[in-house]
DNA sequence: AATGAATGAGCTTTCATTCAT
DNA sequence: GATGAATGAAAGCTCATTCAT
């Protein structure tokens, strides 16, 4: 049998195509199996990467046959890429509200750190950040709006907090994107790499983190606090 | 290993096969040649990635012939260890010549952020991490090795200078790892991440980069310095 | 292994891309077995037409393996093209000759009506046509090319002698070239349509041939000769 | 048959299997469904060709389910040759009522070749002679009954008028067969050819088509005509 | 009776690896 | 030792066919 390539409706087709509305095919109604097909496809490409990653391997994964995964997705790309839009989001919403309700400059740093190094060890957002990273050259809208999200984010968050602080007195900066990103890699940098090597075999203990956060915070606080404050140890 | 191999014979399949000499067997004589084809596939390699590079991009990239690549390397998975290998230490030496001669604390941080950030920015020491980050599930140990040379031993360098600090007074920390963690962190965190992540189309100005190193060290020195130390903008 | 379409290089991706030059890749230097695999792809082309048409049958048929015909063909259509390029020039080389050295009407008539009734009967013209009608909306400008050689060309190679035969006061019309089409189709017209149409399950008789092709030399004579003609029965 | 078939219960595996009724079977009761399949299967086959049709496009075109389609029809292959079944005899009807009313051979004769051209030119009768040439290897008997039909019956009604003029004086041949073949291609056979091979870009004018018949019928007659005739142009 | 989501064999094509030269 | 043509397993993807609804 031929193979047709009259796919002609494709407008970018190195690149991901969908600019808001995730990855939605004529037919393909069941989203509850859009979702196993996802998933599926997390379990494989966050192992192996875009390219080790095979089309049978997801088959397996999620369950479902090969045609099916192709009436839900158009192509392995496009079923990354949907898979990627579909995670993007979720790891910047927590960091929002714990900000929100944190009056104190001290208080709020602390729990911020804590939340975000949560993330870092414990979610699956550095598995995805590395296998993002795999297919940078050939996805590279696709990985920005990805990346844009996780840390990016959670940057902007914490910049927000930080100008209230500026605001209200408590902290002084002239540059508070600056401090902000100098928070996020006191606090998580070297978290971020252990785990991003996978240097991290087992999750640091909880003192561990909270001596690390802690000092963060201190050279945070004795660097930008209005107030004078204690050296760190 | 992506292509599935037919042969049963290799004792250790999923890891690198060479625990400290780099591989070296039966014949390939000619260390040039040797050479020669390394040098072809971190072209190849570090563009592409371990799965999408292939074989024929090395043999284009290198000058030489399928055939010649086999008999200096058994596999493409070998081929890639080696040049990791070879690669592993190019990033650490310049440093620690920095820090040698560096009294005083301040311009020791300085000299050191600036040879950190300028690898960062400006070698190729990100793609090659990008690169290793791709099959560090298929090769963790080879991986490991790699990636314990170029950034951790940076920060080992970094805690040297730190101790030999304060044990002439001038700097102030009960944990000097944790010290020379968080500067590294302070002054290349975000052009490490901006970089890996490949949001640095272009690389940033002097002036941006002598700013964020200079923000870096006043919070570090603010904390850590024995002397009292103006606070940062 | 990712499926890197990278082929970028093709000008005319839905038609056939080489306008005189025959099919040559960087690779695929050996002629011979360049012919092996044509040979093997004109079975398997010829039998089951183009999309019916596997490459693992053509791989069986040539006894090469599948990666070897891809390294003397870009692809399946690419195959096809070369293969028909090959073949179009074959079936009109010999009229010419025939034509050359008949001075007579009627012998020239009779001599070229047996040599296009014996292509049309013995030879692989009509399935290879019968192949190329299948891809004529996919690949027009190659059957062009076929159909204009096989078929079109001998009506010119006979409208010549015609016109000659006219100068020479034998024959006479306004129309040498509506001559021409009427003569062959009044000789070959009907073994055409049976071999095209898979009604000639053996091959006709020699006398069969010959009464056939004597009508149509009187008919076409009776018409067109500048000398009384009998009448045919 | 492309898709090789798991299934071993079919009787008759490479032919039409149904000799004289139409595909009929277990279910498949609405007749006005089957015609609207039937007309979607037209346009697809004779547009792509038996392989490069799919059962999808045939699903769109006529306005049906998948299933529907395997109510009616047992396989693509049967949906096909029902469709050749209903499609065979479409194209002499017309060709018989020309004749029957005509007395006058050189009349008859110019009015059945208009009308055979007409044929040729304006109907899809040729894009359906493509499509089946295609198969012909596969489903020989499904093919020769579809063809025997089409242009051999033209032959034969044109066969019987002859027969009638040589019995009224009119004409004088003593292979009315052979005349008639003759008249067939000196007529049409370049038109045909044209189409056939997707030469005829826009309809012939109708002068042009004129002149060929004409020159065809003047011909022929003056071959065949009891009376003496004027040599044509 | 009608639907269309699901299946999986089979398609074209790629590429790590081998081996005759 | 060096070459690169040859191999064939495995990849991404399609589509005739089935069957639960």
């Amino acid at each position: 049998m031929t193979r047709k390539s009259k796919k002609v409706e494709q407008s970018a087709p190195t690149e991901f195509p969908y600019p808001v509305v995730p990855s939605r095919f004529p037919a393909g109604g069941d989203p509850v199996k859009r979702e196993q097909i996802l998933d599926g496809a997390k379990q494989v490409f966050m192992k192996m990467g875009f390219d080790a990653a095979s089309m049978n391997d997801v088959t397996r994964e999620a369950g479902v046959s090969k045609g099916t995964i192709y009436v839900y997705f158009q192509s392995k790309e496009d079923l990354f890429a949907a898979l990627i839009e579909r995670e993007k989001g979720r790891f910047t919403e927590a960091l929002r509200d714990i900000l929100a309700d944190s009056q104190d400059a001290e208080q709020g740093l602390r729990r911020f750190a804590e939340a975000f190094v949560r993330q870092v060890i414990e979610t699956d957002m550095i598995p995805a950040m590395r296998t993002v990273l795999g297919v940078i050259d050939r996805m590279p809208g696709l990985c920005h709006r990805f990346l844009a999200n996780a840390p990016a984010n959670a940057r902007s968050v914490l910049e927000d907090f930080i100008r209230r602080q500026v605001d209200q007195g408590a902290l002084r900066t002239e540059h508070p994107e600056t401090a902000a990103r100098q928070f996020i890699e006191l606090s998580s940098g070297t978290f971020f790499k252990q785990r991003l090597f996978g240097e991290m075999r087992h999750a640091p203990s909880q003192e561990e983190v909270d001596r690390s956060i802690e000092s963060a915070v201190r050279v945070f606080l004795c660097a930008y606090s209005t107030r004078p404050f204690p050296k760190p140890l």
